[in-house]
DNA sequence: CTGAAAGCGCTTACAG
DNA sequence: CTGAAAGCGCTTACAG
């Protein structure tokens, strides 16, 4: 085995094609399974390619056919467990069908976000699934996408736009959450976390608005909280929650993230979720399952979620002219014991 | 705006040229920014590829050039949020370098490892990150990387091989908590967690078992549980570790996971760690912080050593000859509550 | 059944 | 300062 490795010049479809006394023609027939190759001939090739480790070059092939096997997938972050599972989901549907996964993430910056954008569309892709980061424009996102790459916009909208759409039935959710609440006896329910910039906080807040308004409850200001949908911020804004005279009794949460943090905040007050406040949550991320108590929470399956957008996005690119499509997934409640136990008709 | 995306043809330098009056080469020229180009040349150029929305072909340019400008990662699931971490941190850096991610996942399962990287490796990366499933073969491996991409091992090594390899000080980082455990006055103490058949395991268990025969500890064999490195496998594994008589007063966990599944199995059965038993996990994801209560750990800061990776394999690819380098990260043992209390001495 | 030729979109000596 | 030409590794009508 040489010592050296990229040193060695890449074999190539000529090489094979010399080595056999066969033309580079012969050879591409063989790598893609013609059946107009002679047996004697193809088992010659197939030989040869084993023999002198040969690597097909799929660039230049999608450059001589004018395809792509490429998707590319931007997030915001990866170590939030939703777009992490909704990447798994991606990538799994991605492999089955042939396809490679560009990844990128934004950290949030609509300026990352076109950058990484540029950078991605360059290297060709067949399709771009988009989380877009919070205060994306439309004409800034047209702008970096450009009008040949097909785009499908996952999880928030974009004011204005036109482009294929997927998300999650966030009003339908807050409001199963919140009805879910007030059959338990709760009359004080908060709208826990999330920002108000954000088209899906916005939208769960509505379902929740919805459900208390048709159940005939106020809904006190002073119980909307907000903050960035992290573990670790949501548990830090837990103070502001209690702190409000009446407390309330229960709390929907923008996000498991958010629940999660509640949960954290509750217990380090000597506080328990399900007993001294309901919660549930958003998402049924794997960890909401696993919670002490378990998280009562909205299943949107991201893994699933995954696999459809990437089959959204391949549908797109195989059929550019088709209508645009917009798809909300339908939403379950999950229950759990952080929400199990009814409201004690004695407490306050 | 065309009502049709992909049906207009991709503008291409010719385009560009043609609508300049300009050659090919002169288009070239301007996008690479070569001095050599007049400045009314250059703006007029430079405006009229803004105004017919050119992109550039990254992959074209590669292929005559004999470049890359991507990177792979293979990882086995990136729903451990370990890993997503990682892949977060080679984001990162990539990004910077500008260079683009592609992202395989294994399912720790070598069958399906040895096609991602089959179908990875024909798009010509400039190196390749990967975490091996378990089991991987050096030759299987061989076979499936070919001669012509530098591949950086992480986190686990294979046998007889003879790739760069990053990795993290398994046995210190065990060793360490195992004595931190001792110092605390922990006599029982368990390895909890893994399989016998990953390399990091045997590691780790290693550093615990030196620790314990350097302060003149029994180590009980049945104090050994394995489990799947997942929180919900090791929560169900959790009244194995407790049947046990005498039952252990602390255990090492394989990782953060494992310590935060038998802090859930413990939560159920009402125990609590850092009270009923000392637990400390490894790898320190941001979840060991921010669970209660918080989860001492061997730091291994993974979003770090995804950066540090990237540039690893970076550097490989620009010196292929270089010789193999073999890095062994040092780990810090972050203390938290999960073990901070000392043994009771009225304890059995 | 196999080969010669053109071309995908780019870059880069080389000549002027 | 700019252009004509060759070539990266592949595919695909077309002719034989």
């Amino acid at each position: 085995m040489s010592s050296s490795r990229s040193a060695t010049r890449r074999v190539t479809l000529a090489d094979i094609a010399t080595a056999c006394a066969v033309s580079r023609a012969t050879v591409s027939l063989v790598l893609s399974g013609s059946p107009v190759v002679g047996a004697a001939t193809r088992t010659r090739v197939e030989a040869e390619i084993r023999r002198q480790g040969y690597v097909y070059n799929r660039a230049a092939a999608n450059l001589r056919r004018n395809t792509s096997s490429s998707v590319a997938l931007v997030v915001n972050d990866l170590s939030n467990p939703f777009f992490a599972e909704f990447a798994a989901g991606v990538d799994e549907a991605l492999a089955d069908a042939g396809c490679v996964m560009l990844l990128g993430s934004t950290g949030e910056s609509v300026a990352r976000q076109s950058a990484v954008l540029a950078s991605l569309i360059e290297h060709g892709p067949a399709g771009l699934i988009l989380s877009p980061a919070e205060g994306t424009a439309r004409d800034d996102l047209r702008q970096a996408v450009g009008l040949h790459t097909p785009l499908l916009l996952f999880n928030r909208q974009v004011d204005g736009a036109d482009w294929d759409f997927l998300g999650t039935d966030n009003v339908a959710g807050a409001r199963l959450a919140t009805e879910h609440l007030v059959a338990r006896g709760h009359r004080r329910i908060a709208f826990f976390g999330g920002h108000a910039g954000s088209s899906s906080c916005r939208q769960r807040r509505d379902g929740y608005t919805r459900a208390m308004a048709a159940a005939g409850l106020a809904v006190e200001p002073r119980w909307r909280v907000e903050c960035t949908p992290t573990r670790l911020q949501a548990a830090a804004q837990v103070g502001a929650l209690l702190a409000v005279d009446p407390a309330p009794t229960a709390a929907v949460c923008y996000n498991d993230a958010v629940a999660l943090g509640l949960m954290l905040g509750l217990a380090s007050r000597g506080l328990r979720a399900g007993h001294d406040l309901a919660v549930t949550g958003f998402d049924d991320i794997p960890e909401a399952a696993a919670s002490v108590p378990a998280l009562t929470t909205v299943a949107t399956d991201p893994r699933a979620r995954g696999r459809q957008a990437a089959a959204m996005v391949l549908a797109r690119s195989a059929a550019p002219d088709a209508p645009v499509s917009r798809v909300v997934h339908p939403v379950q409640l999950a229950v759990r014991d952080s929400s199990a136990a009814p409201l004690l008709a004695t407490r306050p």
